[in-house]
RNA sequence: GGGGCGGUAGCUCAAUUGGUUAGAGUACCGGACUGUCGAUCCGGUGGUUGCGGGUUCGAGUCCCGUCCGCCUCGCCA
């Protein structure tokens, strides 16, 4: 085989006169009868090769050439040289051409499903991902790849260089049924014993801690048997991390940090200081723990002024109960937003489409109105629930700055569906309205946020129950411990006024990182599990490890685990996980190349003392 | 588990109100062509309209079921 000396997004105007042998697979191919021109494509670029009977090329290299087709992978040995035909300033190799001297033809193509160019429309989803090797060829995808692989080298360089050590924690692992639905092993030793795919190294990293590792770092690939989004796969990677003898603001310091050293080493970007945010602003300003703060768009709580308005809405929403326990007693609440320059923008169809929009969430709708220059010129309320705030018309316009131009949106409910409902809204108008910047290198801004002080615990809302909000090892907050292990369990407001030290990495409203100082003492452990309402036994039988670990010196630690493919798509921008993915799998989680999963023999299940109970699942004979 | 969108040639798409032999571009095959660069020109092959039923004189089109892909709610400590 003819060895490549120079790869296809090599060679220059200085190699000229050079004879080099070129790799990789025909990109495109042009051919005039007796003067073929081919693009030859490698992971690093395009060359273009041509074949030119004037320049020696025998009738037999002119009829195997004539026979090359898109995808065709060769090997060329030939002679570097200015392009006779002009350069062509769309290819880094634009300047030059090489005159094949040699060909060998190192493997015939069937016909591609696709041809893996990013030039025109992509084949469907079902189709890249059936043919992945093809579209892996693409150099959007190449890019990613690549992108990837230095986010993972950048990673490990800097947590090196701040003494992490990593360490690999097992993929077998025990079912700890509390959070995500589990993926199950069997194991044929013990008939009827399963191991579980770990949701996160959680456990295994603390315990390193105690184990006298200090720093702990690991790229690990967690499993969580849920139904897939967007931005989200059941199996999916993890930078996950965890520091001995550290605070919070230890563990935030460190962390922004590697994000600043992540967006320079990768994109070449300095990113300012991070913000950070009480849980309770995000939630109040903007309705959602993880705010995009690229635009304004600020939620007001109108409870008070829509009190003394006579629209019934309102002042139902307002009588609804007392569904918001980690702040006070406050009963419904009235939200609203300013949206400048709405009036035009938002048309009825948009605002109506709105309504609906927020019934998803369980609201009951929209109230709009628009602000006009009035006939005195001063603004005043029209269309909508205009005649209901009229009468307190200036109060409405400072208490929301209004201006001319703009629309006003309400949302009236018990306080967390209106939250929550107007937290989405406010999101969708930001897109209506255009205000989202595009995402990636082109896009921007990067605003980074923390978000902090989360509540311990908060109420399953089918039990009734206490869950951890983070998860059962998650400290309280320095300042709050005492206040944690006087607290009595019935006593409902404390409980829920206990604030984690708990933190989330924000990137642009999406949730890149999170994670909390962890409990390091056995009695504060075995309160928060006595709140889960875990028995001691219940306890001991599920974290007997990790509660003996904590018992013989256990180093205050605290950790974060950073989502390693969101990360990559916000690198990239793309809002779609499975681009980031190499081989990723689709919503029922099947990987279409390989089909997986797939059903095995009637031996394979009786070694593992499994039996088939689906009676239409066709086994392999 | 619920809601929404989609599935027609290898690929991207079209096909009037249910009506002729389901078309076009591209890929592929054959031919022409010595400076292209998403080459161009001429000709050709290529279809279980996802699958299974039903309605109808007649179904890509309407109805029922089902499979697959995507988005989403629930879910994701």
């Amino acid at each position: 085989m003819l060895r490549r000396t120079v790869t296809c997004g090599e060679l220059r105007d200085q190699h000229i006169g050079q004879t080099v042998v070129l790799n990789g697979w025909v990109n495109s191919y042009r051919d005039h009868g007796n003067l073929i021109f081919i693009d030859l494509r490698d992971r690093f670029g395009l060359t273009q090769l041509v074949f030119d009977p004037d320049n020696g090329v025998s009738q037999a290299m002119m009829d195997a050439a004539d026979k090359l087709r898109n995808e065709d992978v060769i090997a060329v040995k030939g002679l570097v040289r200015t392009r006779v035909g002009g350069p062509n300033p769309k290819l880094a190799t634009g300047t030059v051409e090489v005159v094949v001297q040699e060909l060998e033809v190192l493997s015939k193509t069937a016909n591609p499903p696709f041809l893996p160019d990013d030039l025109g429309k992509l084949p469907n989803e079902e189709i890249r991902l059936k043919h992945r090797y093809v579209d892996l060829r693409r150099p959007r995808m190449q890019h990613i790849l690549g992108l990837r692989h230095r986010v993972m080298q950048s990673t490990r360089r800097y947590f090196d260089e701040n003494g992490f050590l990593e360490v690999e924690t097992p993929i077998l692992y025990k079912s700890t049924p509390e959070g995500a639905r589990e993926f199950l092993v069997p194991n044929r030793h013990v008939p009827g014993s399963w191991y579980a795919l770990p949701q996160s190294p959680q456990l295994f990293k603390q315990i390193l801690m105690v184990s006298g590792c200090d720093r702990y770092m690991q790229i690990c690939r967690c499993f969580r048997d849920e139904d897939p989004r967007a931005d989200r796969q059941a199996e999916f990677s993890q930078i996950d991390l965890e520091m001995s003898f550290v605070r919070r603001e230890h563990v935030m310091e460190m962390m922004e940090g590697f994000a600043r050293r992540l967006w320079k080493d990768v994109l070449g970007l300095d990113v300012p200081k991070f913000q950070v945010m009480g849980y309770r602003d995000a939630m109040e300003t903007y309705g959602i723990d993880r705010p995009d703060t690229r635009y304004d768009l600020k939620i007001v709580d109108v409870s008070e002024l829509a009190a003394k308005t006579d629209f019934g809405v309102f002042k139902t929403a307002l009588e609804k109960g007392k569904d918001r326990p980690r702040f006070n007693s406050k009963k419904g609440v009235v939200k609203a937003i300013r949206v400048p320059g709405g009036g035009e923008k938002l048309t009825r169809k948009i605002t109506d489409g709105y309504t609906e929009f927020v019934k998803g969430f369980g609201a009951g709708g929209v109230a709009v109105s628009k602000v006009i220059a009035g006939p005195d010129g001063q603004p005043m309320f029209e269309t909508g629930v205009a005649k209901f705030l009229e009468p307190a018309r200036q109060e409405w316009l400072g208490a929301l700055g209004l201006k001319v131009g703009d629309t006003v949106l309400f949302v009236a409910d018990a306080y967390a569906i209106a939250t929550k409902a107007i937290g989405e809204l406010r999101q969708k108008v930001a897109r209506d309205m255009d205000m989202v910047p595009k995402p990636g290198v082109e896009g921007g801004p990067w605003n980074f946020l923390w978000v902090v002080d989360f509540p311990m615990f908060e109420r399953n809302k089918e039990t009734g129950k206490w869950v951890a909000m983070h998860h059962p090892f998650t400290s309280p907050r320095d300042d709050q411990m005492q206040a944690f292990l006087d607290a009595d369990p019935e006593d409902e407001v404390t409980i829920e006024s206990i604030v984690s030290a708990g933190y989330d990495m924000v990137l642009n409203g999406s949730e890149i990182a999170g994670g909390s100082v962890r409990i390091h003492n056995q009695d504060v452990q075995s309160k928060v599990f006595k709140l889960l309402g875990l028995t001691p036994e219940q306890a001991k039988e599920k974290f007997s490890f990790l509660l003996e670990a904590l018992s013989f010196g256990a180093p205050p630690h605290a950790g974060i685990a950073f989502g390693l493919d969101r990360l990559i798509m916000h690198l990239v921008g793309t809002d779609n996980i499975r681009d980031v993915i190499a081989f990723p799998k689709t919503q029922i989680g099947q990987d279409l190349m390989t089909g997986a999963p797939g059903f095995v023999t009637e031996a394979q299940l009786k070694d593992l003392y499994v039996k088939n109970v689906v009676p239409e699942a066709p086994a392999k004979s």
